[in-house]
DNA sequence: AATAGTAATGGCACTCAGTGCCAAAAAGGA
DNA sequence: TCCTTTTTGGCACTGAGTGCCATTACTATT
């Protein structure tokens, strides 16, 4: 008999029907008509018929209308986690977050007037902001975990919990920053704001 | 002609009908629900009807379902800025945020059950951990203004907002703890996480 | 008392997000 | 061609939230 995991997690041989979309093409399509119609006034009927699916696959590809503007940021914080269990053990903690983060948030050029209006949607429509909660959440959960490993500390407790937040409010300030200035640079951004956090997190304090 | 701006912010000389309910006493209703059926499985009709009252009136009270645990958070918080404008002048930064946040978080004995009941629904179901962020984010607003008064910054600037966004973050980790452990007294743990972050933003610091 | 003015109530009907169910479509392999 | 697998999308249903409006309860005035 043979073993059936060995393949489990690779892409289960291509059977039966093709998928018609891409999450990435739903996502772009969605953005489009927020930012023209807004939110609020964009109905997932909307949405499906502008991507010619039915409104039930629609909510196939997306659990919710609120996701739609996040496209594939699971992956990426997969991505970041990988990452982060590669760094080398003697790179400071603070510099190997830094420099993760702006890694993770390195956007092409010519993709970044797309970016804004993604990341202006989720600061500022309130339901979107409400619902980001919940991927800030598993995006401080890489970051706690980080430091835990590093400080030999349990994940829940107070120091990587603490870190995370801060990391957090410092990349949303830097990307509120960031959007109410055109000819802002967000990695420029990014970076100095992480320089007050280094200094205050240092090595030396908090055992 | 008289000046009708002279009353015009004091209760309006009780006129037409008188509210059937508070917005306390259907919180509190409403909460009992939630924790006997879970916040899903109750409806804003299961509400309405235990309240006694008609469901439009209930959404006239609380402007969502996920308004209904918090309850008068908004009364609270404007207390609270009150109280932050009153601190002397010389007491330091760190030491009257701490004071103040938990004055604001004192719970008298006998209602401490109740308040953590409400607190596990705010943490754990996912829908009222989201909408909560916009009630951090008032709470954050508070804590910003604050600072930024003290320092003589803006408010947007990076500093309120990082020192908002760690107190918060700080004080979340301290609740999550406080939930865990049924014996363990939520002023302590605040009190004890707030000197972390004490030591962090000193103002020798930043400027 | 009767009346006028005011504010809260709650019923009705509607929109829209989200879900369970299931038959049909579209692929591949035998 | 037939069988198996997967995706699709239509239909119907639940529940949150909203606009509209007649009704109710209360106060002040005459």
């Amino acid at each position: 008999m043979k073993d059936a995991s060995v393949t489990a997690k690779l892409p289960p041989r291509q059977l039966g029907r093709k998928r018609s979309s891409t999450r990435a093409e739903l996502s772009h399509i969605a953005l489009q008509l927020f930012v023209e119609r807004g939110f609020e006034q964009t109905t997932m009927d909307d949405v499906a018929a502008a991507a010619g699916i039915g409104r039930r696959t629609l909510f196939r590809y997306f659990p919710s209308k609120n996701d739609l503007p996040w496209g594939d940021f699971d992956d990426l914080l997969t991505a970041m986690r990988a990452h982060l269990a590669r760094v080398p053990a003697d790179q400071p903690l603070v510099d190997a977050l830094r420099e993760a983060i702006i890694e993770f948030n390195r956007i092409p050029t010519d993709e970044v007037p797309y970016h804004r209006q993604r990341m202006t949607l989720l600061l500022t429509v309130p339901t979107l902001a409400a619902h980001s909660t919940l991927r800030y959440s598993d995006w401080r959960a890489v970051i706690a975990e980080f430091v835990a490993a590093r400080r030999g500390v349990d994940i829940l407790s107070l120091q990587p919990q603490a870190m995370a937040w801060a990391f957090l409010g410092v990349s949303i300030s830097a990307y509120e920053r960031w959007l109410r200035d055109d000819r802002s640079d967000l990695v420029e951004l990014l970076d100095s704001a992480y320089d007050m956090l280094g200094s205050s997190f240092d090595e030396s304090r908090h055992r």
